[in-house]
DNA sequence: AGACAATACTCGTTCAAACAACTATAATTC
DNA sequence: GAATTATAGTTGTTTGAACGAGTATTGTCT
């Protein structure tokens, strides 16, 4: 008569830190492949979705804290890595008359370049990530990510 | 009549992208969670799941680059790593005479402690992250999770 | 109108991650 | 048995992340 545990049981303390690694290790697997996109072109996976984000308001721009709040992971440090955006030449920083404490960022015409140039190569990288799923799965997974985190996000966040 | 894509494509390029931010947002959140029981104690999230593979092998030993090979996430600077864990005297080195290439660690009673230390308040934090959710989602998760990395996994790694 | 508080960043410092080059030991091969 | 290759870690250097303290500008309150 075994009354040992069953075998996820052996590896793991709890079936919720059983999802929490699986969670962590896929998601290290998937960066691992971008940063192979983005490595050689210089630029973080950070850096690109902030460049997407002031894509998508491109003619107009966005304030520095707006860019770090709406970033997918939390960067305590919005301004330098702007600082080596702005050296690249990828965005521009403007202060506004009107309210001389806030600092508009735009993205410039080599950023949008950029945007275009890594985007074929990016669309490639994620059908090989995830290629081998079906629509269902993904889905069910975008679903399910989402329920997983939807306690811990503030409202405000367009992420919540 | 509306030729627009449908909302999430709007903000993704494609499924698979949002499958990737979703699982890229939802680790962080969840990982700073974690941070808060790891930092105060001075040990971060990767040292513990080093000492808790130490502890399953317990009083074994076990060879540095297995441990690397072995860890969630990727770490080349895993000398550096055991480095700390041994000043804080978490571990403990050997190299045995009949092969002085390898170098042995084994976890010590301290870090035994420590994990007893943290057993009860980790095990809260697990269930503030994900308590929400039932077994069936939970385990529909791990299941997409481990189908997701499955074809970016080496065989040989325990975790495929 | 002057003091105080809130907003919006910026800077300094410390700590950890990444990549490559290097050392030491053991196993193989000619 | 000397040279070569493979194994197992280590060290150097450079870069990015983290956290907190500091600065400038604007708004509020009496």
């Amino acid at each position: 008569m075994s009354t040992r545990k069953d075998v996820s049981q052996v590896k793991f303390d709890s079936l919720e830190q059983e999802v929490f690694l699986n969670l962590w290790r896929t998601y290290d697997r998937l960066r691992s492949m971008e940063d192979e996109v983005f490595g050689p072109r210089g630029i973080s996976s950070q850096q690109y979705n902030v460049l997407r984000l002031l894509a998508a308001h491109h003619p107009e721009s966005v304030p520095t804290l707006t860019i770090a709040d709406r970033m997918i992971s939390k960067a305590p440090d919005i301004t330098r890595m702007l600082d080596k955006l702005e050296t690249a030449s990828f965005i521009q920083r403007t202060r506004p008359q009107e309210n001389r404490r806030m600092v508009l960022i735009t993205i410039t015409a080599s950023g949008l370049a950029l945007l275009g140039e890594i985007a074929e190569p990016l669309q490639r990288c994620h059908a090989k990530q995830l290629g081998h799923l079906d629509k269902l799965e993904l889905e069910q997974m975008v679903l399910l990510l989402q329920r997983a985190r939807r306690p811990h996000e503030q409202t405000k966040n367009p992420w919540s």
